[in-house]
DNA sequence: TTGCCATGTCATAAATTTGTAAGATTTTTT
DNA sequence: AAAAAATCTTACAAATTTATGACATGGCAA
């Protein structure tokens, strides 16, 4: 859950002021003193957030979230920027480049928190919305609810209930169909990368996804393929 | 509910007549002349609808439009765009960037009115004053009040007191029914934007809500998806 | 100021989900 | 046909998530 945060910042108190505030408040917090050197450290590890001083020396705030934005690997990051200047302008150019929020100094720890939590918050979901529907299944992710769509069922469509990870792992499916996914494949994709668990888990969950479509007899949607 | 307008013309004789107009209706009204300074209102207060003039000084209200559908926070806010040319390819060019709507000058606050009522309906259910009847339960957002709406209980429609946060919250669950709603998303449409407070608390109103509703055994009506 | 109400937070209980091990079964090889 | 390899099942304890009650705080009215 702690999520790992850049601080690019190059007055000592300042930087030192804020990742005092996030560490305690139970962030990871790297500090760089100017951008380059936080081009640097982005390039060796990918934070979850940037918050970004607007005046540097060299390469200014501004230039750096270009920089990010351009990236395809630092694209998503969420960044706030910070400012002395109230000038309404830099506002807007801020948020033009592609920050998500933008603070002027002074700014309590508490506003800023609130700010982070806020914007980390929203970073996360981005799944896609529609129904999928499969040889009579149909599985709708806003609804979280997955039912029989065959004609002779639409009157009383049948609900079929799945855990979290068996419900992701249908949809997955469902999105993918017609092809063999491996064991190693699947926990990439539905697990989630840099998970620890062994191969056999996805036999399990596969029963019980398995099971739990046998009472609609649509089971043999899922088939392994040695 | 008192939905909040932004308005950003800059010619002050219209700002003035829609603003007028806007406030005799119940809205609470929100004015600038220029899209820097509505850029700046939007990053304080979040609107619940967006009317932009299509000419403006400085940045263009299509450039406006466009920096509102990026942003994260101000991607779902309606919009509806203004105009005093008649020109086909505008709309066109309006519609395109994401305005839901689009009106030619002159037009009446009557027109102006009904187009902001579907706008608001269509897009944030929970904002327009309309009463909400969701499996015998009823609220009505005029007179703020919660009751049973069963055939009979019709004769003594008996009355559920809940909290101010609980009633948003009611509210808003029972605009957009039948689908799941993050703890996260909750927070940002019933608390607000830049609100800061835990996750959890939204469990604490959901419970409350739930407990409110036991009387009447309607509480089954919200349901914990895991 | 005091007292009350609404809210947010925390600690703990309750409920669900998930990963694993171990044995049963099926398929493939030898 | 027997052995080997891979998959399926089932049971269960650990881990995670949600529900609940209690408490502290802050605003507001009496």
């Amino acid at each position: 859950m702690s999520a790992t945060i850049l601080i690019v910042e190059d007055e000592p108190a300042i930087q030192e002021l804020i990742s005092y505030n996030l560490r305690n408040t139970g962030y990871v917090v790297l500090c760089a003193d100017t951008a380059e050197e936080a081009v640097a450290m982005v390039n060796d590890v990918l934070p979850d957030l940037v918050l970004v001083d607007w005046m540097l020396p060299n390469m200014s705030g501004i230039d750096f979230v270009r920089l990010l934005r351009s990236g395809q690997r630092t694209k998503p990051i969420p960044i706030i920027m910070l400012t002395a200047r109230v000038d309404e302008t830099d506002k807007i150019a801020g948020l033009e480049v592609g920050a998500d929020d933008y603070m002027t100094k002074p700014f309590s720890p508490r506003e800023l928190n609130a700010r982070i939590k806020a914007v980390l918050r929203r970073r996360i979901p981005e799944v896609s919305d529609e129904v999928v529907d499969v040889g009579g299944l149909r599985l709708d992710p806003t609804t979280h609810r997955v039912t029989i769509s065959d004609v002779l069922e639409a009157a009383h469509p049948r609900e079929i209930l799945l855990g979290p990870t068996e419900f992701r792992l249908l949809h997955y499916l469902m999105a993918h169909t017609e092809r063999v996914h491996s064991r190693a494949q699947l926990l990439d994709r539905v697990w989630g990368d840099h998970v620890f668990v062994e191969d056999r888990t996805v036999d399990v969950h596969i029963r019980r996804l398995r099971k739990a479509l046998e009472a609609t007899e649509k089971d043999d949607l899922i088939q392994t393929v040695r």
